[in-house]
DNA sequence: CGAGCGAAAAGACACCCGAG
DNA sequence: CTCGGGTGTCTTTTCGCTCG
């Protein structure tokens, strides 16, 4: 019990789900992706890598469901598969078989950490260029750029939807810096970026008021 | 190398508007 | 109505850049 790596693939479904000619499906009848596929994968996919790096440990490897509005009919009784009201047992379970550990977990450990992608090499990001995109502020809760400025408020035309300026352009900075990381924040750029604030003194102040200013006059910037 | 330019921050101030 | 914070306008300030 000692050498072995537990993998846990831990799911959040809610709602009522039923297993089914070894087909897993949520109801009312619509089929979903097995957990105990992607589980399986993963385990071969861990075993495999294991294996390259010079270890054989054995791999015990469960579903855990945590949701407590989760509810699995028809489950046979010899699936891998921890459901909400075991998981306490399960972990005093674990508990007692717990071992020592050595140098060997150690360096294990630090393997798979410095092993670990941070950046996920299949993302694509389209390509974009500043002069391409429509500039406004997108809506809160439909994401429509659809947002107006009225008095203190921004209001959505397509949901109805009421922010406050403030908070507005601060989400725009925001989507402005995540979009150009390597452009600065000034008056200017976010006057232009968000388009609806009429007035470059408002939003001078906006960020003068929750950012700090680096520089002076027309080299400032703020972070 | 230095004078002057120019652009934007920011202070001053009156005003507006909504909450209580 | 009163109060206070946000807003628009006007103005001052200031410093890197440009050009001679």
């Amino acid at each position: 019990m000692s050498d072995a790596i537990y993998l846990f693939e831990v799911k959040n479904f809610e709602g009522d789900f039923y297993y089914q000619s070894n087909r897993f499906y949520m109801r009312p009848k619509t089929e979903i992706v097995d957990p105990l596929i992607q589980l399986k994968r993963t385990e071969s996919l861990l075993s495999m890598l294991l294996q390259k790096i010079g270890y054989n440990i054995p791999i015990n490897a469960w579903v855990v469901f945590i949701n407590s509005e989760f509810t699995l009919y028809q489950s046979p009784l010899d699936l891998p598969l921890i459901f909400p009201t075991q998981i306490n047992r399960f972990l005093k379970q674990l508990d007692t078989n717990t071992s020592k550990v050595s140098q060997k977990h150690r360096a294990l450990a630090e393997k798979l950490c410095s092993l670990h992608v941070q950046d996920n090499p299949y993302k694509q990001l389209p390509s974009y260029e500043y002069d391409q995109l429509r500039k406004g502020i997108a809506c809160d809760m439909c994401n429509g750029l659809l947002v107006l400025v009225e008095g203190k408020k921004c209001i959505c035309t397509k949901c109805g939807h009421h922010e406050t300026v403030e908070s507005a352009v601060l989400r725009s900075v925001k989507e402005f810096k995540l979009l150009f990381p390597n452009e600065r924040v000034t008056t200017n750029a976010i006057f232009d970026w968000c388009k609806v604030v009429t007035s470059k003194r408002r939003i001078n102040r906006i960020l003068s008021k929750n950012y700090k200013i680096v520089g002076t006059h027309q080299w400032a910037y703020y972070e």
